[in-house]
DNA sequence: CTATAATTTAGAATAATTCAAAAAACTGTT
DNA sequence: AACAGTTTTTTGAATTATTCTAAATTATAG
């Protein structure tokens, strides 16, 4: 390797885009560094589509894209893109914690059945009434989850 | 001990009350047997207060109860009574499950902070519009959190 | 290119929960 | 009150998700 994955990384591949530049940047404006592994995952969880991901099928997903991450990575990566605002934790099942990539206002339908999950846009709902939050506190989020099963 | 424990427990005690009948009764009309342990777990979980419980903790409040109950008996007796409806579980922290003995229609402030859970009356909360549930589904049920913190 | 700091890694450790097999308790029937 | 059949509980091991730790690697600034 003749050449240093510093400029590998920004410039352009041989299909003329640049892959990585724009996960680069996002992280550069949150604080986060870009090494390797980060920005591996960074492209898969950042690319605008909207999903609801475990660590461990991330991994698994990491694995099969030839980005060999190890699981605390995956699980270091989550919490910190978490904690800079570039992913939102949601707890619908006690035992496991889905990552969503949508971090715009919106909230969820849970497929009881199958523990799906399925965005809804924060436009399509519309809380008229709200209590105060408790002395001294001030609302964060209001997350809203409707559970849904098979009719059948 | 001369008389058995059934009859014990279905008696009134020396104060002229009789403590266990009501637990008994409901548990009847789910279809949960009395044997000891679900009965005195029953009467803590289903005394009219509100509470926000971990099985940990309820086992501990047993233990401290002198109801010595194992931590296994714990969580199949939360989930038999969830399943029956005597109890609802909330995920909001990811790694530990809350039993609510309100299964009244209701919802929840947490505190990030501390994860403290307090409920919010069903009547106080209204929701103007929500989306149509997935085609082939039914809603179950709305869950709203809202996670707060402190001002500080 | 080197020194320093940040990050990743593998694997051990932890925490919450579930499972499995044996022991105990409950039920309905005498 | 005793019996047989079933349900429930228990203990401790097993599992699962996640976090931690120390060493190795990688990135950054000078």
């Amino acid at each position: 390797m003749t050449q240093d994955m510093t400029q590998e990384i920004n410039n352009p591949d041989s299909n003329g885009r640049r892959p990585y530049s724009d996960v680069i940047e996002r992280l550069r404006s949150v604080g986060l560094r870009p090494p390797r592994p980060r920005v591996g995952l960074g492209k898969m969880l950042l690319d605008g589509r909207d999903r609801h991901l475990t660590a461990e099928k991330l991994h698994a997903e990491a694995q099969a894209a030839a980005i060999p991450v190890s699981l605390a990575t995956v699980y270091n990566t989550l919490h910190q893109f978490t904690d800079a605002g570039l992913l939102r934790e949601i707890a619908v099942d006690a035992s496991r914690s889905y990552f969503d990539t949508n971090t715009a206002d919106h909230h969820h339908f849970f497929f009881e059945e199958t523990g799906y999950l399925e965005d809804i846009d924060g436009d399509r709902v519309a809380i008229a009434e709200l209590p105060e939050p408790p002395a001294g506190t001030r609302i964060e989020r209001v997350d809203i989850v409707v559970r849904v099963s098979g009719k059948t």
